[in-house]
DNA sequence: AAGACGGGGAG
DNA sequence: CTCCCAGTCTT
């Protein structure tokens, strides 16, 4: 008799186990203030981006009243670069609203799903891993064995109800938080969305998808969208050491609560946007090429102008002389970043 | 139920 | 280029 899939998965997680900075040792239950921060960090974010920030999150802020005292500023900036910044904001509520508990978590899956931030993903994962709870955690992976091991057709999302359940009823009671990141895991290093090993997988005996030899085609997916192009320009001064001056975005939506380089609303037509000149005309001047960035929903297509510091007039505002040293690096997207250094390449 | 929300990496 | 990734929130 084959032994039931939790325990095979777990045994095949016992031997081949990521080791990742946030874990703790095999047996050892970490700390909630740790998973919860690192589920976080990992919202639609890989393992291998999220390690850098989560040590210097750990190394600035090692307790979750340490993170409640700081500046909302400071955790965006801590926080730049990784995307999703609606998330620096929720951290930074959540721990605040934690802090005022007295620092501790709460300790159930349903108790967790109120706090800002906290899905039912993060609910599930921080109660098996932290509490030991009979959760489910159901993030990208977990969707995928599910639906392979079902061939199911339904596509995602329509199929979240169904796999949810379905994943609910196979965690074991004595090693939930080793379940679900054991599936994690196995979704990343094996059972992964192109070139799944089958022959390396504990769950291939049961997996429907692996008999019919095509399992990439699970999970089902709707068809992509249109991705429109928005235009826009930005245009700045970069000070003798470096600083330059930004702005704060709006608190909520794109980017929100971000610092970006000063430049006119982003437009759909490129006769409003890109090609539209800074303040100071005779005085910037227009780089070469394009900063392109891709978003989830439109493509960003960025033209930079610079001036060079000696053009740059001493009366020309104070505006482009308080640009802080203290705003570089500081909640810029990527974008930012490579036009500050495409600029200063071309000064 | 459908959109909005970022950035990086793989193929 | 397209697709995906340790999802959540809003409407």
């Amino acid at each position: 008799m084959k032994p039931p899939l939790a325990h095979r998965l777990l045994a095949w997680w016992d031997v081949h186990r990521r080791d990742l900075p946030w874990r703790a040792a095999a047996g050892v239950a970490p700390e909630p203030y740790r998973v919860w921060l690192s589920e976080v960090l990992l919202q639609q974010t890989t393992a291998a981006a999220v390690a850098p920030y989560y040590a210097r999150f750990l190394a600035r802020w090692p307790r979750v009243e340490a993170l409640a005292a700081a500046s909302l500023d400071e955790v965006i900036e801590a926080f730049a670069g990784l995307g999703y910044y609606a998330r620096a904001r929720n951290l930074h509520a959540c721990a605040q609203e934690i802090a005022r508990r007295g620092g501790r978590f709460p300790e159930t899956e349903a108790g967790l799903r109120a706090l800002p931030g906290v899905g039912a993903y993060t609910a599930g994962a921080v109660a098996a891993i932290a509490f030991g709870e009979k959760a489910a955690a159901v993030d990208g992976n977990v969707a995928r064995i599910m639906a392979r091991l079902a061939a199911l057709p339904t596509p995602w999302p329509q199929a979240r109800a169904a796999i949810a359940a379905a994943t609910a009823a196979l965690v074991p009671a004595d090693r939930p938080g080793d379940f679900a990141q054991a599936l994690m895991d196995l979704g990343a290093t094996v059972c992964r969305p192109r070139n799944p090993d089958c022959a390396a997988c504990p769950l291939s005996p049961d997996c429907a998808a692996t008999r019919t030899g095509e399992p990439e085609a699970y999970p089902r997916r709707a068809a992509a969208r249109a991705r429109p192009i928005r235009f826009g320009a930005a245009y700045f001064a970069l000070r003798r050491d470096g600083a330059f001056l930004a702005r704060r975005r709006p608190p909520k939506g794109l980017l929100g609560a971000t610092l970006e380089l000063p430049g006119p609303p982003w437009r759909t037509d490129e006769e409003g946007g890109a090609s539209a000149a800074p303040p100071f005309t005779a005085r910037w001047r227009r780089l070469p090429g394009e900063v392109e960035q891709v978003f989830t929903h439109f493509a960003l297509r960025l033209t930079v102008y610079a001036a060079t510091i000696a053009a740059v007039p001493r009366d020309a505002g104070d505006v482009f002389w308080v640009a802080a040293a203290d705003a570089a690096g500081a909640g810029f997207s990527s974008v930012m970043l490579k036009a500050i250094a495409h600029a200063r390449d071309g000064l």
